[in-house]
DNA sequence: GCGACATGGCAACCATCTACGACGTGGCCA
DNA sequence: TGGCCACGTCGTAGATGGTTGCCATGTCGC
């Protein structure tokens, strides 16, 4: 591998010439001609590592996600990375898989790989994100708002679209709503829960607590937790499902036992998916929410000192056709 | 953030003992309790880029895929992760879209963080692998067999499953059978409608070449060529999808039409698809595919004279159940 | 001729690893 | 019992590749 002496040589300047062309600095035409036409001979590209190492953070960002099979969370990631690479940035894309554990690893690697800022959808209230705010990194916080943390936050209007989801299924004539959320320990689970009641005390209405379940946020939680909805004695006759991937595994359920409820889902299910008859899907713009906070997170790497924000964004009920958008 | 110098400086020793005590040489006992006591008391952690340095690699490895919303690629990711995160190292996923310059860009960025390897699935034909060959990095390609350049490579057996799938839509029944496949430059792509064109020739039938369209291997790609199939003067009673995601896209498109036709799909739909009545899936290994791409790679980090491997994974035709997992 | 400014080179620096050398101890032989 | 040798263990210092503060040199203008 060539390195900045051998261009230099090449070139018959010093290393610092050859770094301050390359780094864009006012430097002699003449010079900068030859180190530019060294440079290219030898192929040469200079090594991050060495430039990491100098300047104490990497080119590198994290995104640490709860789930990469959730289309929602693939959708933030290409928001990022839309709006990270033209500046020059790669994107590190972590799968904490919700594991407490596995994640305080990344932030590890974060902080040892001196990463330039962290991107995080924490797995649960617990995440500890004091690594690095104790060392000063760049960090914002997506999805989940960690609520004591001093970040900048871009999360979904999660209480007022569940709400409005849950109040769309009343419109549609349904009386009897079940609400499947998350872990308990999750705040987006929490939220959509409180959207829920909310949508029941507006119309004066006790929510109907005995169908309330904490499932995962995953297919399979949808899919068992719809069967034993089903099974109850006085089963509900619409059910809210706070996440995309548990409707999705409602209707599995739904397909396989050839039953239907009312169903409104937090977010878009999956293309080709078999919608049920009286459905509400709400949308989740997880791209622009990833756009936003790489823009939030890239003004923070530039002056650490710019005043915290707190986005948040509207995941509005999508009209009924079967065009659904993926993310 | 403390350095080893720090530690070494709080444990009355030198750096050099510092480095061989943390990273398992043998040292005297007593200095190496005041080593790991000094360490932790200054919540030390060592400086990755600076190891990097040193050591002319790092404990990163790239993984490049062509669509990151494509559940069949997460799953690969999914199964990297879970063999090379035992043996410390951190995976950075990495979404060429396809597209021949972000993905170069990413393999830039591979040599530049000196990565120590590469899995990459090709975005087409003319993926160029000669930074990283040149410079003897390890890659292992996966799902798109390159077939010039020697590298270890894991790919699905594409023809004889697309074959097996195509059979079985004749074997439903079905006599025109359309075929549905991703770009004409990608050789999964190719490769399955060979294995269309051989269920055909099983049998002494000329494949319908006029049924032949080459598509994007995504959802809208599925769309609207169902539309257009549909709507063809003389239209297929049946059709092979040659990925998941455009299948999912001509299941929406059916089902917004309300119409019908045999479906034969190259990898599994997402949970709670509206499979039609006549339908046949393969499952597609994908976190198999990964795990063992990233056991191929790590061989080959160990020791670079591995003889070159070329595993080819089963895609084999799953059984009728609504129960079919995301990958 | 002197001062001001532009420009490029020297060398220190980032944090870690490791070859080499120094020192100390223990054993063996005279 | 004393001396020498061998071995084991730890410290010093150089190397990894690129950036940048500081200084020297050169040029231009007054």
């Amino acid at each position: 591998m060539a390195t900045i002496y051998d261009v230099a040589t090449q070139a018959g300047v010093s290393p610092a010439t050859v770094s301050r062309v390359l780094s864009g600095k006012t430097v002699n035409a003449v010079l900068t001609k030859k180190v530019r036409a060294a440079a290219k001979a030898l192929g040469y590209r200079a090594n991050r590592t060495a430039q990491s190492l100098r300047r104490q953070h990497s080119k590198l960002i994290g995104l640490i996600i709860p789930d990469i099979e959730n289309s929602y969370f693939t959708a933030i990631a290409r928001g990022v990375e839309d709006a990270l690479e033209p500046a020059g940035y790669s994107v590190v894309l972590c799968n904490s898989d919700s594991d407490l554990q596995k994640e305080s690893r990344y932030v590890d690697v974060a902080v040892s790989e001196a990463m330039a800022g962290i991107i995080i959808a924490p797995a649960n209230a617990k995440t500890d994100l004091s690594p690095l705010l104790d060392r000063g990194r760049a960090v914002v916080v997506i999805d989940r708002d960690p609520l004591t943390v001093e970040t900048d936050v871009v999360v979904l209007a999660d209480r007022a679209s569940a709400s409005e989801l849950t109040n769309a299924l009343f419109e549609l004539g349904h009386e009897r709503i079940a609400c499947v959320t998350g872990p308990a320990d999750v705040e987006t689970s929490v939220q959509r829960v409180e959207g829920w009641r909310d949508a029941h005390r507006m119309r004066g209405i006790d929510p109907a607590e005995d169908l309330l379940v904490f499932s995962d946020f995953k297919v399979a939680g949808g899919q068992t937790t719809m069967q034993r909805l089903l099974d109850l004695p006085n089963p509900p006759d619409a059910v809210f499902s706070a996440n995309n991937l548990m409707g999705a595994g409602m209707i599995e359920t739904l397909e396989q036992r050839r039953q239907q409820v009312g169903l409104a889902v937090f977010g878009p299910l999956p293309a080709g998916a078999a919608v049920p008859r009286s459905c509400v899907i709400s949308g989740t713009p997880g791209r622009e929410m990833g756009r936003l906070a790489a823009e939030r997170l890239l003004a923070r790497i530039v002056d650490a000192s710019t005043p915290m924000h707190r986005d948040v964004l509207e995941a509005p009920i999508l009209p009924d056709t079967r065009s659904r958008p993926l993310a």
